[in-house]
This record gives C-alpha cells, structure tokens and sequence, in this order.
DNA sequence: GTCTATAGCCAGATAGAC
DNA sequence: GTCTATCTGGCTATAGAC
C-alpha cells in the first residue's frame, strides 16, 4: 500500500513482496471468490504470518480492491495494444479482448465478478483508483462497442451496455472451467468454442 | 424431510411448513447463494426458531439441496411440456426452455448455480434424488441439442455438452439481474436481449 | 516488519424444557 | 415440534514481544 518510491533497496523489496500477496490474493479470488477466501489462506500461500499481511493491507477487503486494480490495469494494457493496432475493426478487438480475458480464465488468473450483495461490493464502489479504472475501462470498450454497431458488426437493436456486460460477464463465466475440468479438450480449443457462442451464438445462420 | 404420506391433518401441516422453508432457501439462495446465506436468515423468513428448521431438515446443505431438487423437478415439468408439443422443433424447444428460466431469474426465484469448490457441491453429488434428476434433465435437453444440430440449427462443431453447460450459464447468469436494476427496462424485453445474445450471438449476421 | 497469541464476532448446530 | 439458551469452530483483526 506504501512505499510507491522504488529509490531505495528497501522500498523494492516491498515492492516485490507485495507484489507476491496480490498475485495470491488473486490466484485465491479466480479459485475460490472473495467470502470463500480466508486471509489465513493468503498468508500461508505468500509465506508470511497472517499479521504481517495487515500491515501491507489495512483490510481483507483492501487486499482483494488490489488484486481488482491490477487485473483492471492489465486489461488497459490489452486494450491500449490493441488501440494501437489501427488496421483491425472494433468487432475484432473486442473479440481479441475476450479472448484474452478467456484465456487469463482458464489459467485460473481470473478474479470472480464480486456479487451484487457482497462486502467486497461497497468497499469497491468506494475506492477511486478501481472505480477510475473501471470506468475507463468500461468506456474504451463502450466506443468499440458502438462503432462495431455502426459497423453494422455487432447487432444494433441491442443496447450497448447490454454488450458490455455481456463481455463482462464472458470473462468470469463458469462454462469455461467446467470444459476444462472434464480434461478432453486443450484450452486454446475451449477459448474458440466459448468465443464462438458468445459472438456467434449457438445457432447456425439461416441460409 | 419425512411426511411424505399425505394422510392425516398433521401431515399435511408439515408439508406445508416444508414447503414454505423451501420457498423461503429458494428466494435466499437466488438472492444471496448458498455460502452468502445463513440459516438464521431463512428461520426469520419462515417464521421459526432456528433449531425448529433442523428438525426438518439435517444440515444447511440439505437445505440447500431441497430447493434445488424442486427447481429440478419444476424444470422436468416444462420440459415435458415442451415434449408433448410434437410441433415445436427441438432448437426451439430449447429457446423456450431457457425462456422460462430466464423469467424465473429475473423473478428472483432461481438458486445460484453451485461453485466448483462448493461444501454444497459434495453434498449434491452424494444426493440420490437431486443427481438422478440432474440427469434426467440433462439428457433430456441432450437429446433436443444433438436433434438441433443434426437439423442444422445448432453449430454442429460445437460439441453438445458445451452447448448444455452455456444453456444452464445462462440460467445463472448475472447479465439480466444488471440490466433490471437499472430500471431502465421491462423483464420481457430483457429475456428476449439475452435470448438474442444466447442463440443468436452479438455479431449480426453476415450479408 | 515479522512473529505468536488472542480478542471478538458470527454462523452452524445442539441441549433440554415445554 | 417448537422454543430459548448455549456450545463450538472458524474467521477477521489486533496486541505486544522481538
């Protein structure tokens, strides 16, 4: 939480460690979700005593906002790359987003959507560094959303935040983890199949 | 739990009570899910001491696993109504069977699909009654599914348990509950968005 | 900042009177 | 079968030594 400077040795050590808690915390969330998370938990898998976690993070809730902002970092990430690439449309970009939203999913790196009713929920809403991201996130894909409806690539009777959601949603969908649990299918296999439902459906185009 | 004969007075009492628990795990485990929900909640619901609901039933988990087997049976209803309309194709059946569920979702009346990690879920695959009609459902709308593809109406490269588990997503999914509490739009318009979104896919066809 | 030990709370389950 | 009162265990969070 402090030690933003990485001057000094100390300071990166921090850095790394805490570092470390996030990358459990959200490898436990993608696992498990935030009430079946025990911070004991957490502690065991970074290595370090349960105290020792307070003192990075003042709260249970503080440390899974953490693990929120980095996934919405990355997902910034992702979209600014693929901003960049000027030649592909915003219906392919936001399939290229999913994919990799999919992706992260299988490789069980995907923190679970907190539920409407959570504690996690109220904490979130009032954190403005995730709050920020999220907005910003949610408009970028806003605009590819309504230029592939101008397109005439993404179905125009249907509301664009109906269409976010949707991708939202796609991205910590159980489906999946379920076809992966099974072991008869290779995730890249998976990830297609999944991005074909949600993009194409599952019916077949009238001829 | 017992009572199931229907004879005498008292009985019939009891059934009704258990029925009125039932209902009330239902509207909570919709609500909140299984973890979320705590026992106290649904003997205030009902209107009883607590110690009272384990006389009728073991454990929160056989809670639990009542409601879902009525959801299940409620379920194995409609779809053999669907059955019986020899005139109904097999895809279409299956719109109609996620259109009912959908309706129940947004009534808030359907369960929260179990997690993966659960301590329900162990408990749910130990119980008879509620795996044999998970079953029976399942291979009920298997049947529809492979008759959907080998009509051509469902993508044939998708294989049927893929298409199976999108379908009980669906049921679950938190998209219709976000578009209600807007209160931008009616719970019809919402199940005929995310049937569009289900079947039909995001993209539009192409020309 | 790290640890051990524990406070405080809450939820599932039970005891025992009626 | 229903109740009140209580037990038990697990979890978040903190105290206090080092």
């Amino acid at each position: 939480m402090n030690a933003m400077a990485k001057g000094s040795f100390r300071d990166q050590v921090l850095r790394v460690r805490e570092d470390a808690i996030v990358t459990a915390v959200n490898r436990l969330l993608a696992e498990k979700g935030f009430e079946q998370m025990t911070v004991d938990e957490v502690a065991a898998d970074v290595g370090i005593a349960k105290a020792s976690l307070y003192k990075h993070f003042a709260s249970k809730e503080a440390l899974a906002a953490a693990a929120m902002v980095r996934v919405l970092e990355r997902t910034l990430e992702v979209i600014g790359q693929l901003a960049a690439r000027r030649e592909v449309a915003p219906f392919e970009r936001l399939r290229e987003v999913t994919r990799w939203a999919l992706r992260v999913q299988l490789s069980g790196q995907m923190p679970i959507l907190p539920a409407q009713n959570s504690s996690l929920r109220a904490e979130l809403m009032a954190h403005r560094t995730y709050l920020d991201l999220l907005v910003t996130c949610s408009d970028r894909l806003g605009e590819w959303i309504i230029q592939a409806q101008a397109d005439g690539q993404i179905d125009r009777s249907l509301p664009p935040e109906l269409v976010l959601y949707t991708l939202f949603a796609r991205a910590c969908d159980p489906v999946p983890g379920v076809m992966k649990s099974s072991g008869r299918h290779g995730d890249e296999q998976i990830v297609e199949w999944v991005l074909a439902t949600c993009f194409s459906g599952l019916g077949t185009r009238p001829s």
